[in-house]
DNA sequence: ACAATTTAATTAACGTGTTAACAGTATAAC
DNA sequence: GTTATACTGTTAACACGTTAATTAAATTGT
């Protein structure tokens, strides 16, 4: 990999095609975004496939998982951890709702609040998924080994609190 | 919007004592396709608001900004580069092309593939956001470091060869 | 108490992600 | 040369991402 050699690139708001591109100073930082794409297309490839036998999108899935660690979540909670925005989150659970796997209770302290937990099928949902899941779950820790794994996700988390 | 807060990795579900945490398999391997999201949207999220400014998302200044560096591209390459899967790709060369920001010409070799290139246009809308976009990546690149970027790009190279 | 502000969840509008199916063209098999 | 097969880009259908605006409820300030 090409450490970078000279501090006194100034002027390469030009056309990269000018210089050679291995030496130009954002090299690396430039291809991030999509080398975080393509690593987490390579787990995800994996995990899709077997969530939609069972009709369930990541995002679903990432919802019913939340749920059964913790029974009771509202809707602002549930977007934090599952790291997904307000409006999608908003039809997500409209979808699991009608498929009956979730179920909402308005929150008596601040009824703009809802409670949301695993109904009866949704727990037995989870629990058919979740022997498959943990299948990939080994593969990954095969192939990429603890160390590295927990290596890379300290790296992320601190690029994360950019 | 979203707070950042660490994880949690509490399963109140089962008696850990009968499962010590060393035997706690998956945990940081369950974490780590929103870890992953969670960076990425670190990144994105300082480029999106001066990408928006001149009408772009993500995905359309991708499609400009490899349009600029290899000057000629046919659908299967820029998909590939860019990393974003064919049907989006039609859309999001259909909205350039309105935009006159891009042309197409049917490939004379094999009229199944059309080669596009950058307008006039879109090379000046290139060149007009490209210092934003360098002044960005010298903030990462000042908080997190060459080295942790090189050894962060390394480690999801090799995910992504999962 | 009451108006102004803030907050939780939703709706709207548009663009992208994902899978399946399709039309047109090229290549291979025969 | 015709048929079968494979490939390129597109369309269709549905789900999610993103921003802005909206509704209802709580909180603050006075």
């Amino acid at each position: 990999m090409p450490l970078l050699k000279r501090p006194s690139a100034q002027r390469d708001t030009r056309s990269p095609a000018s210089n050679p591109a291995s030496e130009l100073p954002h090299e690396a930082t430039k291809a991030m975004p999509i080398a975080l794409l393509r690593a987490r297309e390579a787990l995800m490839s994996r995990f899709r496939p077997m969530l939609a036998e069972h009709d369930f999108t990541s995002q679903q899935w990432r919802v019913i998982r939340l749920l059964n660690e913790h029974s009771t979540l509202d809707a602002a909670q549930l977007a934090e951890k599952a790291f997904i925005l307000p409006p999608s989150l908003t039809r997500i659970l409209a979808n699991l709702e009608t498929r009956d796997l979730v179920t909402r209770v308005q929150s008596s302290s601040d009824r703009r609040r809802y409670l949301f937990r695993l109904t009866a099928p949704g727990e037995e949902a989870f629990r058919k998924i979740s022997p498959d899941r943990i299948k990939v779950y080994k593969e990954i820790e095969a192939y990429f080994g603890k160390e590295k794994i927990n290596l890379l996700l300290g790296l992320l988390d601190e690029l994360a609190q950019f």
